[in-house]
DNA sequence: GCTTCACGATATGTATACATATCATACGAC
DNA sequence: GTCGTATGATATGTATACATATCGTGAAGC
């Protein structure tokens, strides 16, 4: 009989459904509307203004379809600002407005915060460990 | 600055992605058209048949409003029957069709294979001691 | 200079994931 | 026995996630 719970790919699952979970609910009591996806994007377009969809995309390992549509939202917020890039014109280059700058300087300590929560039930060296052992998971693949 | 890539948030995110490209990468190469939570409905159906479909949403941590759409695509492809529940004309009762109960008997060894594959860069104490935090983060939340 | 090819982005379609609204049915209260 | 409430499911809307197709634009080859 196949026990569900004890499989890795069903406790991962479970564990980013949490993660997730505590990002959203904790920006929402703030006041913040904001999925993770949109904060990791705000924060690359924060460190290299200009950057490219695509290069956006693979800097936080999503599909360049899908990165569209959060780049939409996040203009559509006033938090983003899209422009063609003159030498090439198929690219748009994406950089935060001042509002934008606001909330992720804002946003940023909440998520900080979080990350500590996902890992409460953890002691500090089980954490250490456990990202560790995601480190290695993720690494390179 | 952020060190995305350092985040326990986003490390998570990064397994779960991989985790679920393993899982339907093997399912496609072996000509099977299932995805990870498509097998952890069969799964609980098989074990527990004449279910109702929010008692399965809360087996595999699930949305009622996510599980219908997942049990419509599995009786279109013949694996689950539906039949309304004669004692609570409300609730619909699930059971495996025969032929769903040859699928997952032959797709059940290569879930597992997966599970080793996930874990794959970690030596066998690595392994355990990463399943043992990811369920002590996971339990009962 | 034109064609072909590559590349950046959007469009489309499928599959989660979840909140909220709605609908049908069942059950308890009176 | 009818009413209000609880419950099981579907419908709707938003947000990923990714494959594939398409479109616009740039660049290289001839």
């Amino acid at each position: 009989m196949t026990e569900l719970a004890e499989l890795p790919g069903y406790l991962i699952r479970r564990l980013q459904q949490l993660a997730v979970s505590m990002f959203v609910t904790t920006m929402g009591e703030a006041g913040f509307d904001l999925t993770p996806v949109q904060f990791a994007a705000m924060t690359v377009i924060g460190q290299e203004p200009g950057i490219d969809q695509a290069t956006l995309a693979s800097r936080i390992a999503y599909d360049r379809a899908t990165i569209g549509g959060v780049i939409a939202r996040l203009c559509q917020k006033g938090y983003v600002a899209r422009a063609i890039k003159p030498e090439n014109r198929r690219a748009r280059v994406l950089s935060l407005t001042t509002s934008g700058e606001q909330v992720l300087a804002q946003v940023t300590p909440m998520v900080m915060s979080v990350q500590t929560e996902i890992l409460g039930d953890l002691t500090d060296s089980e954490s250490a460990q456990f990202l560790d052992l995601l480190r290695k998971l993720v690494a390179g693949r």
